[in-house]
RNA sequence: GGUCCGUUCGUCUAGGGGUUAGGACGCAUCCCUUUCACGGAUGAAACACGGGUUCGAUUCCCGUACGGACUACCA
């Protein structure tokens, strides 16, 4: 029998999630569901200068919007916690002694000054790629050079150090990743990667094989970004001796800046008229706004179904999936290999259709809540009605209001192009007849008998009616585009709808 | 610079030795219609380039170009 599937989600806690970073979470969520198996997320927060108060919640509720909360997490915690690396920091110093007794590690005291002055010397003698390795920590202050008793003294005094691996100096790693194949990196190329910093952290090389291993990972599903790295983490499986239980990688194609190229980031944020973040988020520090797609009126099934696109396709032609839908549709074989950038417009377009399959009362719900910052109120019965016939034209909830004012605000000025085209004797002399056929109405208007009324009208004048519909409806709404007008009707009313005439007939001229 | 990764319509992509290179968004036109939208139909729009392999390459191989990632005691 196979073992259990388990991903994990492994975000720095430094700000804001972008949605790279909510499109690795998915593609771990559908993964692991797909296999029945687990989705944990880890908080990697090595680097306390980085820490963000607020960004760990962030996550969460960007996770949870979309609805694919971990099984296992800090709020939530399985049998493999803790789930946030700060915590687990004394764990991770053993398996650091374990590599310095296997000769894979040596502890390192150079300074800053003198690893930017190793630099500089580098780079002045015109080596390519100036780095801490087999050549250069020949000259450099670590437990290679210095004599034994040295490195004991330093240590014993308190000298700050760092760990750093012994990168072979000849070997060839290669890693079989299930998106790219088989990728194939000399060792000369990689440097002696520091493990442990000198406040006693691990770095994210160290921490995150300890912790998958520990946590019984057994595919890592990230960014692109970490492709360079890989061989190093290969070559820390091999001299940890848990080569045989290595995860499988899957490197993501990164998500590219929608303008131009590179990848996305933050920066981005301000500079488009639409969000890169699941979420609204304000940083604590600067105080900085960035806009989220919620709070910008995207539903969480249409950003995760436009998400989900990014990069992956289910091989068929269908665009329109539930979660549910993806997981059974999802696999890493199905992952594309290059860059990707995003076209806001799909976003909207997926927005629409959600949009459309939602009932008049969960819309109703978005107008009222819309309403009521405006200090209005309305009935649900009316507030459905709108939402049923805004919904095939609006793109966000909000449209409901901003595009169906109308429908409860009577205009005050009119459209001056449609009035100049439209308005005429003959739609003066329907709207005054339509008028008085509703003056005599006792019964509840509906649009059938609004409809039979004012055909009743244009006929009495012996005017067809499609002639003057459009001076009808710029009466009644102000403007020339909306929804069907005896739809309109009904919703406003006997009694509005002779208000809203008399106040047309009086402002753009009865005659 | 070095290492690694990538390259099919504007964008997201399907496909894969012989196809009219398919779909979606967006765009255009038409139909429907009381307008706008929805919906329907149609259209414009792509295999980066050069060599090889082959009867045949967009597909396989090698180069080139271009793009990207990485190159920290950040993740």
């Amino acid at each position: 029998m196979s073992k259990e599937v388990r991903v994990r989600f492994a975000p720095s806690p430094t700000g804001a999630l972008h949605i790279g970073g909510v499109r690795t979470a998915l593609y771990n969520y559908l993964f692991a569901r797909k296999n029945g198996g687990k989705f944990l997320l880890r908080i990697e927060d090595t680097d306390q200068n980085r820490y963000v108060p607020g960004a760990e919640d962030y996550i969460k509720n960007s996770l949870d919007w979309i609805g694919i909360s971990p099984d296992e997490s800090p709020w939530t915690p399985g049998d493999c916690g803790p789930y946030r690396q700060s915590e687990r920091k004394t764990m991770y110093m053993e398996y650091a002694q374990y590599l310095l007794e296997k000769g894979h590690a040596y502890y390192a005291f150079d300074t800053s000054e003198e690893l930017e002055a190793m630099r500089q010397r580098l780079t002045a003698a015109r080596v390519v790629s100036p780095q801490y390795n087999s050549i250069t920590r020949t000259q450099m202050k670590n437990s290679l050079t210095l004599p034994a008793d040295e490195v004991k003294a330093r240590l014993d005094s308190g000298e700050p150090y760092v760990i750093r691996i012994k990168i072979p100096r000849k070997e060839e790693v290669r890693l079989n990743d299930m998106v790219r194949g088989w990728v194939l990196v000399h060792s000369n190329s990689l440097d002696d990667k520091v493990l442990m910093k000198s406040d006693g952290m691990p770095t994210y090389h160290l921490a995150n094989i300890v912790d998958d291993h520990l946590m019984g990972i057994t595919h890592v599903i990230r960014g692109e970004e970490w492709l360079p790295s890989a061989p190093l983490h290969v070559l820390l499986y091999r001299y940890l001796g848990w080569e045989d239980s290595m995860p499988e990688f899957a490197h993501l194609p990164l998500l590219l800046k929608p303008d131009g190229n590179g990848k996305l980031s933050k920066r981005d944020a301000e500079k488009h008229g639409f969000p890169i973040f699941p979420l609204e988020w304000k940083d604590p520090q600067s105080g900085d706004m960035v806009a989220g797609f919620k709070e910008a009126g995207y539903l969480p099934e249409a950003f995760l179904n436009f998400i989900a696109f990014l990069g992956w396709n289910p091989g068929d032609q269908r665009e329109l999936f539930t979660l549910e839908e993806l997981i059974a549709a999802f696999s890493i074989e199905r992952i594309g290999k290059s860059g990707t950038k995003f076209d806001i417009n799909k976003a909207k377009w997926y927005n629409e259709q959600y949009l459309r399959h939602k009932s008049d009362r969960e819309l109703a719900a978005y107008l009222l809540a819309d309403l009521e910052k405006e200090r209005m109120t309305l009935s649900t019965e009316k507030a459905e009605k709108i939402a049923s016939v805004m919904k095939e034209r609006a793109t966000f909830p909000s449209d409901l209001w901003n595009e169906g004012k109308f429908m409860l605000v009577a205009p005050d000025t009119f459209d001056q192009q449609v009035a100049e085209k439209r308005w005429n004797q003959d739609a003066i002399a329907v709207l005054k007849a339509f008028r008085n056929h509703l003056q005599d109405e006792t019964e509840p208007l509906s649009a059938e008998s609004a409809k039979s009324m004012l055909a009743a009208a244009a006929a009495s004048e012996d005017i067809k009616l499609g002639k003057v519909m459009q001076a009808v409806r710029l009466a009644v709404t102000g403007v020339g585009a909306g929804p069907d007008l005896m739809q309109i009707f009904e919703i406003l009313g006997r009694e509005e709808l002779i208000k809203r005439i008399d106040f047309a007939l009086h402002t753009l001229g009865n005659q």
